[in-house]
DNA sequence: GACTCACCCCAAAGCGCTTTGGACGCGGTC
DNA sequence: GACCGCGTCCAAAGCGCTTTGGGGTGAGTC
């Protein structure tokens, strides 16, 4: 069925059709309800590549997942973003094309979707330090709304982002509140511009009361549990092991609860735990007294948002630049409390 | 730049350009490498729509999602698999569409996917005892690989799967071997093709040696931490509570081990674990030793098979329905021992 | 009754590509 | 020398939609 068909059907011609359905003031009430009413019976929908080549619009935003040949990881956060941003998406009639990139071909992959026109628009995940990609971008001339920041971009850019900072100097205050000093961080990768900033965080707690961290207590990895797990080991056998950790996934803070437990140390009373928590639907940390203190902020809200903040970009190019800095709560859980003085000390 | 401004510049018509870089035979091959650099310089690719209207090929690939309201989950397995998927599509040309779809809009979804001639088939996702999506998508006729089975459906389909059966019976198997007789089976949500499969290798096992399921050890949820943490707390605090848990996913099986640390019981020692692995990038159940014995099976591996298939059937409609059933590894690891007798016994 | 003005509707162009159905020139064959 | 076949190339139609620029009809105005 296409409009073609419904037209003869109808005895209308298709511009009337067309502008029934898309509703065009030149036409109608009556025509129009006549019009939508087979278009509903014949099952009849546009077909959207004819629309958009008219239109010159794709009603699609592009998903672009750089997948590092040294890592092959596909981010569980990325899930949850997805699918805030997906149900926007859907409300606005949108649709998501999702490409999987390996590092090397991101540049020639973004101005191939520009050119090909596949997509209006386009979300960045990820972004690091010093994110070219942003240059690219704005080289390229495609509206795009970055998942996080990057510090040392002085171009303009959209962004959605969580405010890491404040979030890690509140998790780290905390801490320090209860008493403890030898505090490990288990962050993300360190050109992660997230973990750069939640190290900025960390460090100014110690810095506002006069204390120094520890650089041998800092780990960057990508935050799978096995490296929670792995680096917490490894820190408990230092000869000044520490009391407390903040970690910055929830996916990590499960490998760090694992090596605790191995260890015969009790959490929340030998060593505590602050991590972050992106909510992700498969691992709440939820119930009564949620398992752990944490830094939490939707990273399913935060989808929805860049979604929202994008498709407003496409429809109204004319606007400038959004920005949106999610604060995250602090939650107190299980898996803090005051530090123990050692049996040596 | 468009095919128009391209052709002029070489003195070409539309027609040889086109032709040149679709690699058909009517071009002489000086002309088409000179195409081929023309377009390489000036970065010239094809508008997507505009070919897929001409060609009636859309070169894109649907996944849809379907999100219960009443769980809002995004299943962690989906990321993974989607990865491996993504990978193939883009290695043949493929975009990828995501649509992430309440329950009760499935069929409408479906179709309009079909006449909105977006995509060229799709990947059905999760698949239930009784799948009406199977009979909808028939009737569609449209190319669609099922990730998993539907057991009670006897239309002909094309379908990736793990052999769930199998897998569980096998684990199964190996704890009874150990000794263990109280076996608790925390399962996904009851009304999954893949969880009915599991319970039937489960029962297999006991039936083989004319052994009986006690029904009160069986639980079926969406597979969170939290529903893993639970559901043990609920089976240990039983009267006669189990000695071994066989569980469905890897992110249950953290909670099951959480309760059981939290119960005072050693892993591996008063207590077993098998779960099953999908291999999630995040998650990996690896090491000289495993942290969890487990039925592995990766699903990046079964999304880039079912992308294949799919890709395969769209390009050769007349091929016959490819079935593929990959088998699961049993990896031995810390989480499983010889059932211990009670103090009390 | 002629005129204006909404109001509804239509024919046709155009979006950027592929593909059909030739056209043209050149060497080889009888 | 006429004919054929082959290798190269082209003009134009068509994919299904939106949108421009009218065109007809009837009510309202003087």
């Amino acid at each position: 069925m296409k409009l073609k068909d419904l037209s003869e059907l109808l005895n209308l011609s298709q511009t009337t059709v067309s502008r029934a359905l898309n509703g065009y003031p030149e036409v109608s009430e009556a025509t129009r309800r006549r019009v939508r009413e087979a278009a509903e019976i014949h099952g009849y929908h546009p077909n959207v590549r004819a629309r958009s080549l008219a239109t010159g619009r794709a009603m699609a935003i592009g998903h672009v997942i750089p997948l590092s040949s040294r890592h092959e990881m596909m981010n569980p956060v990325f899930t949850d973003f997805t699918a805030g941003a997906g149900e926007v998406y859907a409300a606005r009639g949108y649709d998501m094309l999702l490409t999987i990139v390996p590092d090397n071909l991101q540049e020639q992959t973004y101005r191939e979707l520009r050119t090909k026109g596949a997509i209006d628009g386009l979300i960045v995940h990820s972004p690091k330090l010093a994110e070219q990609r942003i240059h690219l971008l704005n080289d390229i001339g495609i509206p795009y709304v970055v998942h996080g920041r990057a510090s040392d971009c002085d171009e303009p850019y959209a962004w959605v982002d969580m405010n890491n900072t404040h979030a890690f100097r509140r998790a780290t205050d905390l801490l320090l509140d209860l008493g403890h000093r030898r505090i490990a961080l288990v962050n993300g990768l360190g050109d992660m511009d997230f973990a750069i900033r939640r190290q900025a965080g960390f460090e100014e707690a110690f810095a506002a009361r006069g204390l120094e961290v520890d650089p041998e207590l800092m780990a960057g990895e990508e935050m799978t549990e096995m490296y929670g797990y792995d680096a917490t080991r490894a820190f408990l056998v230092r000869p000044d092991p520490p009391t407390a950790f903040l970690v910055s996934s929830i996916i990590t803070a499960l490998g760090v609860r694992r090596a605790i437990g191995e260890a015969g140390l009790r959490l929340g009373r030998d060593v505590s735990i602050v991590t972050h928590d992106d909510d992700l639907s498969y691992l709440q940390n939820r119930g009564d007294v949620p398992m752990f203190t944490a830094t939490r902020s939707s990273v399913r809200e935060a989808g929805r948002h860049a979604a929202h903040m994008l498709i407003e970009m496409v429809e109204n190019p004319a606007a400038g630049l959004p920005h949106e800095l999610l604060e995250a709560e602090l939650i107190l859980g299980q898996s803090t409390g005051p530090r123990m003085q050692r049996a040596a000390e």
